[in-house]
RNA sequence: GGUCCGGUAGCUCAGUUGAAUAGAGCAACUGCCUUCUAAGCAGUAGGUCAUUGGUUUGAAUCCAAUCCGGAUCACCA
């Protein structure tokens, strides 16, 4: 399904947005030679997605591929001689791009020459906007995190922020223009059942009083709302009710219900109490936003806009779209696309939870124009957003088909789901206090900022602790479900957040010592380490325009790992201050520059700060 | 039941517009700090890519069937 809509975007014009400065890049390059040394030698001419360029497997000589399967299929030809034929003519076409070639099976081999990879070098390293496109100043909107107001953000709510903001910063080096917003869902049944319970057991309590932070403090009167009518549940069903009927009957249900029902008419006391406790939660959020970096443009409150999707309903009702059941009711079919029949108004006029969500999508269109919009909503949500992106489609809005769900799978913990009930939900906020204390005993026990005071520490904690755990949560494809295992996440080895924090600042520690001199010479033989990180670190902006196609941060994670791999690898085999020439030691410190820039900027757009020591 | 998603090393994950001997990290084992930060590096071991069949010069990848797990199909949000 997502495969599916990732094409037809492409068809659209999401992927034409791709930018001049890709055309620089080596792969591209590659292909546009090829391309013409084919039609040249060959007097074929392919089309550009009939060329697979691929980076040579480590095992064979070379840099760059070419697969020939694909040709030899298609026009019946011999592997062997179009292979040398096409090896022959670009080497001697492009002798500055194409060092050698070699020819196995159906592949071709190609090795770059390294005077080009140092010409690249020579003119990046020392640009630390490597990888940003120009503005092309196409809107996009993304919206995530989009809490309830009734308890804490949990882990849950961690992978959707990280998710949602790294997207947003990626659009943006790419060039998009975009606004991050959130919709707080503040009104309704949940905050109800708080505020009963806040008035039932409270006596008077507030944050200040308890000490408490105001979003755990609202959430405890949550889980005593549950608490008490779990209770009565009990006592309905020993008074021989059904479960349904005792869950309906309870006293502090009913209770909650009227609390809604004066709340909707608008009842004075109600409202100052709502507000008050809404009031103590976005403190608490706040806190928690500014900790782990969220910030967003524009908030949406479901209190303001529920109920704007009334206004869909009469146009729907007139286009033919919606049809009225005998009862009243609003209905539209939706079985032509395999889906159901799905209710849009109900019989006593109120708006269901689709409805507010037609209305506010054309809310943010009036406000924005985007062209596309983006939605960070749990995987659980997909059969929702279908409905909403085909009952817009149905209404013929200009906006309808700019709507992209990114649906992303469910936290699981090792033990299963995570349960409120069973009181398994991870807390984000005790998770990141849980994450700065490992930093801190990780940090001690090394004993290498021994010089720090205590805000330097405090911040370095920080900075790990966070790095650890949105590297955790991101280096995951989106859409598939994951694993969250407390062991695993505070690792600071290997597959981590740490492990490129600590490679940055290793990074640094020379440079401090020595940094580039323009005027300097460069070496222009590379050593094979030095080679595959300069070819690695060059691919940088098309990874960037990957994760941006495929709304996929996870694709900038596993790349700075890879590229904090192959320089902890050229490091130990390499000494760069002590180079055996100047022109080794300084082509070596600006290819330890620009690798730093590229890490920076890629922890940067996943969320993650990086330290110069550590 | 309908629809959709997933199943790859002991664990967590890459790889899925078909392409070379299926890759990482963790865990296990072996080496490497008088040399730019050992939160590192090098190596060993670990696989019936859920199963079966098909298409193909070539399948983890595409098709069909089956098994297992999950989500969803509310006048909840």
């Amino acid at each position: 399904m997502v495969r599916k809509v990732i094409e037809t975007f492409k068809k659209d014009k999401w992927v034409l947005y791709l930018c001049a400065d890709l055309t620089m890049l080596l792969q591209q390059t590659i292909k546009k030679v090829l391309e013409q040394v084919i039609q040249d030698s060959l007097g074929i001419a392919v089309a550009e997605e009939e060329l697979i360029i691929q980076r040579t497997k480590t095992e064979f000589e070379g840099d760059y591929t070419l697969v020939l399967f694909g040709l030899v299929k298609k026009y019946k030809l011999n592997p062997e001689q179009i292979g040398s034929s096409i090896g022959e003519a670009a080497c001697q076409k492009e002798p500055q791009l194409f060092k050698s070639y070699n020819l196995l099976k159906g592949f071709l081999n190609f090795s770059i020459q390294d005077q080009c990879l140092v010409d690249f070098l020579g003119t990046t390293y020392s640009n630390p906007q490597f990888g940003k496109a120009p503005v092309h100043a196409k809107r996009v909107m993304v919206e995530y995190s989009s809490p309830n107001t009734n308890k804490p953000l949990h882990l849950g709510h961690l992978r959707n922020i990280f998710l949602g903001w790294s997207i947003a910063e990626l659009l943006k080096e790419r060039g998009y223009v975009v606004t991050k917003s959130c919709v707080v869902n503040d009104r309704g049944i949940h905050i109800c059942k708080s505020m009963i319970a806040w008035e039932l057991f409270a006596q008077g309590a507030t944050p200040t009083t308890t000490g408490q932070k105001g979003d755990h403090f609202v959430g405890d009167y949550y889980v005593k709302f549950n608490e008490a009518h779990k209770v009565q549940i009990e006592e309905g069903i020993a008074a021989g009710l059904t479960k349904e009927q005792a869950e309906k009957e309870a006293p502090i249900m009913k209770a909650t219900q009227q609390l809604l029902q004066d709340w909707e008419a608008g009842k004075p006391e109600v409202l100052a109490l709502w507000n008050r406790m809404n009031q103590w939660v976005y403190e608490g959020f706040e806190e928690t936003y500014n900790k782990i970096g969220a910030d967003f443009d524009k908030t949406y409150y479901e209190s303001k806009t529920y109920l704007l999707g009334k206004k869909f309903v009469e146009q729907g009702l007139t286009d033919g779209v919606f049809y009225k059941k005998e009862d009243g009711s609003i209905w539209i079919d939706l079985t032509p696309a395999g889906l159901d029949e799905k209710l849009v108004l109900r019989k006593d006029g109120t708006s269901v939870y689709i409805t507010q969500d037609l209305g506010l999508a054309e809310q943010k269109f009036q406000e924005y124009q985007y062209e596309q919009s983006i939605y960070v909503i749990a995987d659980e949500q997909n059969y929702h957003m279908k409905v909403l992106q085909l009952i817009l489609q149905k209404l013929n809005k200009p906006y309808a088909n700019g709507i992209y769900h990114l649906s992303y799978g469910m936290v699981e913990l090792p033990s299963g789901k995570m349960k409120s009930r069973e009181g398994t939900v991870v807390d984000a906020d005790d998770l990141i206090a849980e994450m700065i204390e490992v930093a801190r005993t990780k940090t001690e026990e090394l004993g290498k900022v021994k010089d720090f005071d205590a805000e330097e520490l405090q911040k370095l904690y920080h900075t790990l602790a966070l790095g650890a755990l949105k590297f955790y949560l991101l280096r995951v494809d989106p859409k598939k479900k994951m694993i969250f295992n407390p062991q695993e996440s505070i690792d600071f080895q290997g597959f981590t957040g740490p492990f490129i924090q600590y490679t940055y600042a290793r990074i640094q520690s020379i440079l401090r010592k020595e940094s580039p001199t323009a005027s300097l010479s460069m070496e222009n033989k590379l050593e094979k380490e030095e080679k595959e990180l300069l070819i690695t670190v060059e691919q940088f902006p098309a990874i960037l325009e990957q994760a941006v196609a495929e709304h996929n941060p996870s694709v900038v994670a596993l790349y700075v790992f890879t590229v904090a791999k192959l320089f902890n690898s050229f490091y130990t085999q390499h000494s760069i201050i002590s180079a055996p020439t100047d022109a080794t030691r300084q082509l070596r410190l600006r290819l330890a520059a620009l690798t730093a820039t590229v890490i920076k900027r890629s922890m940067t757009l996943l969320g993650i700060e990086v330290p110069s020591r550590m």
